[in-house]
RNA sequence: GUGGGUGUAGCUCAGUUGGUUAGAGCGUCGGAUUGUGGUUCCGAAUGUCGGGGGUUCGAAUCCCCUCACUCACCCCA
């Protein structure tokens, strides 16, 4: 053997990651859980290229947008870019296709998304974005079924315990206007949205400072954020402050159709929360912005954020298409479950180990097997006849639940072993491969009462 | 992008004002135990000290550059 020196060192770049089992286990399931909410709303699946000619994304062209854009100069020498959302590309595959589609049009879409920025905790620069938006319909219908979807995602994952946070943008723009202060809307939203984070006092100060308002203004502002309590109250309190405004009455009015509407449509009423300071940061929303947070980790940030846009397609085609929308942050919720312990620690997909006892009877562990899948187990066999204990350490690492053991006596007799490896006990049951219904009996008691948490849908 | 912190065995870390052969715990592997795993005992292996360059008789230790991770800020369509 030559010294190491040619060897390529295994890396990653900064930023990207690869996923072993035990990460991409629970990951998928996520995923699948999030694709049968959407589909059991009604909507369907469509994916676009991870590459766009570079015009299409930086259409709205800021200077963040360069920064954070991976873009190249594709063989053909055409300029080209990674897609840094899935917003974007689906206003291009909007104004592209939407003749030949049915309106409202309604999509979700996950996929991985590509963003040149600095890493931090839970930040990284490709991650994997789940969204389902609906285009083509100004109806609070939308507004309305967006929020349920969210409480019904969120249940489907498993988590009970959180708001769902929503605003209405015109409240806050009718306010402005009111004040004269329109057209300082982004710089005010933008401090807004730092209220929680630096509190009352520093927010005041900075938006004086950067938004070049007067003091008085900002306290304005301020107040209308610090409307708290039930839906009812807030909406009230609201009415009070906005006064005769026109934008914001038809704002609140809309806010009051969403809560009700949400509580019809399945949503949990002490989940939802009205909280007119969630800004999210962005002048991109017009109406409706929703926010959720985990009441265990509400330091996280949002976990599932949206709103709805007046012209989601303006830079590609004349045509009117409104849209409303929201994204489940996956790496995100991930993170969090993880802290709170939500997520298997499990690096095997099937709960079922047959250890290889007996390599003469090979052809019996392979049918036991193939009886057992038959009735929907997922079932890994051992691959060397080595030590029981190694075996059966083997399936406790890994993560199985169950270990079948079946030796020249359990053959003989009929019977097999059935070790349930987290209590650390055994159990017997019949077993002939054409009556395997004892054993799958034996099998699914020893998994129902299993403590280890998981993610609804598996 | 700005500023701070950290990189030593598979993991968590120790390593004195620069000094000889870089350590511990956990884990791993082998054995006690050729049909039963989380305990115990015995034994063993393992390091480009993140990488490159410099200062020095001598560098894990000091200096420069670089890479990665991390915290805060900026930003987040």
């Amino acid at each position: 053997m030559t010294l190491n020196r040619s060897l390529i060192t295994p890396r990653t770049l900064k930023g990207f990651r690869d996923y072993l089992p035990e990460a991409m286990i629970p990951r998928e399931r996520l995923m699948q859980t999030a694709r049968q909410t959407f589909r059991s709303f009604g909507f369907a699946p469509i994916d676009t290229p991870a590459l766009e000619y570079l015009e299409v994304l930086s259409g709205k062209g800021s200077d963040e947008t360069d920064r954070q854009l991976y873009r190249f100069t594709d063989n053909g020498g055409r300029d080209v870019g990674m897609r840094f959302d899935l917003t974007v590309p689906l206003a291009r595959f909007a104004a592209q296709h939407i003749a030949s589609l049915q309106v409202p049009f309604k999509r979700y879409h996950i996929a991985p998304v590509w963003r040149g920025e600095n890493t931090q905790a839970g930040r990284y620069r490709e991650f994997v974005q789940c969204d389902f938006d609906t285009i083509g319909t100004e109806s609070v219908m939308a507004d309305i079924e967006m929020v349920v979807v969210i409480d019904a995602l969120m249940s489907a994952i498993g988590i009970e315990r959180f708001k769902i946070r929503i605003n209405n943008r015109q409240i806050l723009t009718g306010v402005l206007e009111s004040l004269g202060l329109q057209d300082h809307s982004v710089a005010v939203l933008r401090s807004l949205d730092k209220l929680p984070k630096i509190g009352r006092e520093k927010t005041a100060a900075e938006m004086v400072t950067s938004a070049n308002i007067s003091a008085d203004q900002a306290d304005a502002v301020l107040r209308l954020a610090e409307c708290t309590g039930t839906p009812d109250q807030v909406l009230s309190t609201l009415s009070n402050i906005a006064g005769g405004n026109a934008t914001a009455a038809q704002g609140i009015e809309r806010l009051s159709q969403i809560v009700s509407g949400a509580i019809a449509g399945g949503a949990k009423a002490q989940r939802l929360q009205l909280d007119v300071s969630i800004a999210r940061g962005l002048d991109y929303y017009t109406g409706v912005i929703v926010e959720t947070f985990l009441d265990d980790l509400p330091a996280i940030g949002s976990v599932c954020s949206g709103g709805r846009y007046d012209n989601l397609a303006a830079l590609f085609t004349k045509q009117h298409l409104p849209g409303i929308g929201a994204s489940l942050g996956l790496d995100r919720l991930l993170t969090a479950m993880q802290q709170l312990e939500l997520l298997p620690r499990v690096s095997t997909p099937a709960p079922v180990l047959i250890t290889l006892f007996d390599d003469q009877r090979r052809d019996d562990y392979l049918r036991m097997a193939a009886a057992l899948r038959s009735h929907g187990l997922a079932v890994e066999v051992y691959s060397e006849p080595k030590k029981l204990g190694a075996q059966l350490k083997y399936a406790d690492e890994k993560g199985f639940e169950v270990a079948i053991v079946a030796g020249t006596q359990e053959w003989e007799s009929g019977k097999v072993q059935v070790k349930d490896l987290k209590r650390k006990i055994a159990i017997t049951a019949d077993y002939r491969h054409d009556r395997p219904d004892d054993l799958v009996a034996a099998i699914r008691s020893i998994l129902d009462e299993s403590t280890q948490p998981r993610i609804a849908g598996t």
